[in-house]
Formats: C-alpha cells, structure tokens, sequence
DNA sequence: TGGTATTAGTTGAAAATGTAACTATCAAGG
DNA sequence: CCTTGATAGTTACATTTTCAACTAATACCA
C-alpha cells in the first residue's frame, strides 16, 4: 500500500476544509468586517434562536473562550444583545438584534448557494453519504 | 430545507477534521515534542524523499512562513538536514537524518493504523468514494 | 552589461488561539 | 447558614499564525 498525503484522512479533512472554507470567508470577513467564530456565533443564534453561551459551545465544539471573545465582537457591531438571565445569573441569553438579523439572513442564503456549489459535483445519493460519513468521522473520534 | 449547522460543508468538515486530528496528535506532540506543521514536512521528506522547502509549500497546501519554522524547529531536534543547492544558491535541499528517518517510520505506521480506525465503520467501496470526494473538494474550491 | 522583476527563504509585528487561573453565581450537604 | 464543589463566563499570558517587509540569489531583457 503506497500511503500518500492524500491517503492520510486527518490531513486530508483539514486541507479540504481550509480550500472550502475560503471561497465563503470573504462574504463574512470582507462584507461584514467578521472572524470565523463570530459567523459561527452568529449561525447558531440565527438558526436555533436564542441561546447561551454555553449553549453555543456544546453545539458547536467551540472552547468558550473563543465563544466569549466572538459574543464580544458581535456585540460591538450590535449584531446581539445579551441579558443575564433572572433565575440564574450566571447565564446570560443571547439574541440578535434586528441588523444582526438580516446579516444572518443575508449569510445563510449565501451559504446555502456556496454548499450547493461544493457538492454539485456530486449525485444526491454520494453528497448524503458523505455528509453521513462526516458527522460519524466527528462524532467518533 | 432546513439548513442545520451540520449541513454546512466546510463547517462539518472542519469539525470533522479537528475532531480526527487530536487523536493522532499524542503521537507526534507528547512523544516527540513536534508541531503540527513539523510532522507534515516530517511526512513529506520521509515519504517523497528530499525536497525543497517550496516544493512542501506547494504539495502540501502551507505557507513558507509555516515551512520555515518548522524546518528550523526539526533541524534543532536534529530530524533533518539542509543543504544548498550548487547550481541555484536560493535553494536548499531538505534531507531527514537517519534520527528523522526512524522517527518517520515510527510515525508513519501509527498513521496507517490510525487512519485504518477511522475508516473502520465503512466498507472499502464507501472509504473509496470518501477520499476521492475529499480530494475534489480540495481541488475545486 | 546593467537594470528590473522574480523567486526562495527569513524575520518582526500584529492578530488569533489555547491554557490556566480568575470572578461570580448557584447547588448540595452538614 | 456555612462550607465545599460545580458551573458560566472573562481575562491574562504564552504559543501559533498571519501578513508584510526584508535579504539574497537568479532570470529576463534591452
């Protein structure tokens, strides 16, 4: 067996993930002045509703110091508002505000044309399996 | 569609390959002190044979800046050695030390079983189907 | 030959990330 | 109540990464 770069699937996972991840990054970074993180924030807010920090990060596999510092940053932009939370104060519930709202809006369809783009290649059959086989190769390492 | 987090391609496949990189990631850090960035030159020298620090860059999707740390880091664990090329002074030829070897070898089997334990749960056909997606998702974006 | 543009590789500063320690709040048990 | 232990979230510091500028060598071309 000839075991090349290729043939190694953490190394290969990561590179395919990189190059698929530029082609979407300048519709965060250079439209809306956002980090990786923020957007993902930001996704999660928009797609699940309102949530917690912890939340986010369990959902999300992010450390939450990432989360923090990403919370702060939409913030700034007033793309969400927090509120600490009356029964227990040590939660703080994140929403979006209005303007956050139609970014989110504007990303989500943009994202669902560039995932189009990226499995077009393939049958609908093959671009289920293979998202299939990715949320196994996540769950189970 | 409802379009979950999971359903955007190169989130799922970053998660994907974060998730896959920590478990081979004790081989190379807490064995042999190595960065992520000096077991991919590791990987390339052991596997291609000498090489030139530009020709890693390209064949392995890293910047030169990342190549040239990590070429000093393993030349200071005496993993490799360079050499300047006679004929084209801008050059210098990388060649692992037979230190870098046996560590490349050690590497490399543990690779091959590693990547054997995620591909566990698929069939050959489906593990197949798999790499080729991967690398085209890599090509085209 | 001489001037300009490229290319290989390095380095320094700024940005981002990871780790661990920290604050504040709450829960449980005596 | 009061102590101990857990949990949400922030902050400080060290490590990495990124970006741009840099050196040194070569290529191109008038």
């Amino acid at each position: 067996m000839n075991f090349d770069i290729d043939d190694f699937l953490p190394y290969l996972l990561n590179r395919a993930a990189e190059k698929s991840s530029l082609g979407f990054q300048q519709e965060y970074k250079s439209k809306y002045g956002m980090l990786v993180t923020e957007w993902r924030v930001l996704f999660h807010l928009g797609h699940y509703g309102d949530m917690t920090a912890i939340d986010i990060c369990k959902k999300g596999d992010l450390h939450k110091t990432k989360v923090s510092r990403a919370v702060t940053g939409l913030q700034k932009k007033r793309f969400l508002e927090r509120e600490t939370m009356r029964d227990d104060k040590r939660f703080e519930v994140l929403s979006l505000t209005s303007k956050g709202r139609l970014v989110f809006e504007d990303l989500i369809s943009k994202a669902r044309d560039y995932n189009a783009t990226l499995t077009a290649p393939f049958t609908q059959s093959e671009t289920d399996f293979l998202f299939k086989a990715l949320r196994r190769i996540k769950q189970n390492s």
